[in-house]
DNA sequence: ACCTATGTTGATAC
DNA sequence: GGTATCAACATAGG
């Protein structure tokens, strides 16, 4: 699920439940969730020392550590979660790596899907400004440009950090936009009014718990309505991923 | 059994 | 450089 409002979430979390916490083991034996980093690596690296501060940019997370120490990365991918002082998850097999405090609790990313990733001093250059956070004149340059489609441009995460495509397909429904137009074709107030409905969107889906309770959202299926209009919703692959949107409405 | 689908990204080719 | 496609991973469902 996650994508910005599932990842602040995420990092609220573990601001308010995983800092400060001095680290007596780390589970770090997944070399894929923790390439490039060999097994071991990341223990040693932490071990000893205390998360001290929750950043996001988009859907990327990372923790600053005491004693200068090197910044822990996390990313959730396509089905991670964080869990704090939980039991084990059902299946051993998903927790994917962890943090075991001297404590006795423990910071666990849970990934069905094992596409998350935990890394040290996780580069963050290649990443646009948060999509919650990107000034108006920024937005209006950085979206704005290029023949790829509206939706493509939003989802880019060089471009804008932290929209996946449940929150586009949303997003673009709130603004009225067609997904398939040129990002480089809209007018100036049309990116404005984009903004304002990304914003509004990410607000939304942070405080009601993720954006799978977006209003669009539960009629992206065979059938769905719009749930403005009622007309029948539109599905195209657009940016190599399923997209849904209101013939009618969004131009 | 086989096919498609799924919130992620990153590598590759044009 | 920008854009498009496929692959990585593992699971769920028709």
């Amino acid at each position: 699920m996650p994508e910005l409002p599932e990842v602040e979430r995420a990092r609220a979390l573990i601001a308010a439940g995983g800092l400060n916490r001095r680290i007596a083991a780390v589970a770090d034996r997944d070399s894929y969730v923790c390439r490039p980093h060999a097994p071991g690596e990341i223990e040693a690296a932490l071990v000893g020392r205390r998360l001290l501060s929750a950043n996001r940019i988009g859907k990327t997370m990372w923790f600053e550590t005491d004693d200068d120490g090197p910044d822990l990365g996390l990313h959730l991918g396509m089905a991670g979660r964080i869990a704090i002082d939980e039991p084990p998850a059902e299946n051993a097999g998903w927790d994917r790596f962890a943090l075991h405090f001297e404590d006795g609790g423990r910071l666990v990313l849970r990934d069905k899907r094992r596409l998350g990733r935990a890394v040290l001093e996780p580069d963050l250059s290649g990443l646009g400004p948060d999509a919650a956070e990107a000034t108006r004149a920024e937005f209006r340059d950085r979206v704005g440009r290029g023949t790829a489609p509206l939706k493509a441009r939003i989802m880019d995460q060089s471009v804008l950090a932290g929209v996946g495509n449940l929150l586009a397909d949303e997003t673009l429904w709130r603004a009225g936009l067609a997904p398939l137009r040129p990002a480089g074709a809209l007018a100036p107030e049309e990116l404005d009014g984009l903004r304002r409905a990304l914003r509004a969107a990410i607000r939304d889906a942070v405080r009601r718990g993720g954006v799978h309770t977006g209003r669009l959202i539960p009629e992206r299926r065979w059938g769905g309505r719009c749930p403005a209009c009622g007309t029948e919703l539109r599905r195209a692959t657009v940016g190599g991923r399923t997209t849904w949107w209101c013939p009618e409405e969004q131009t």
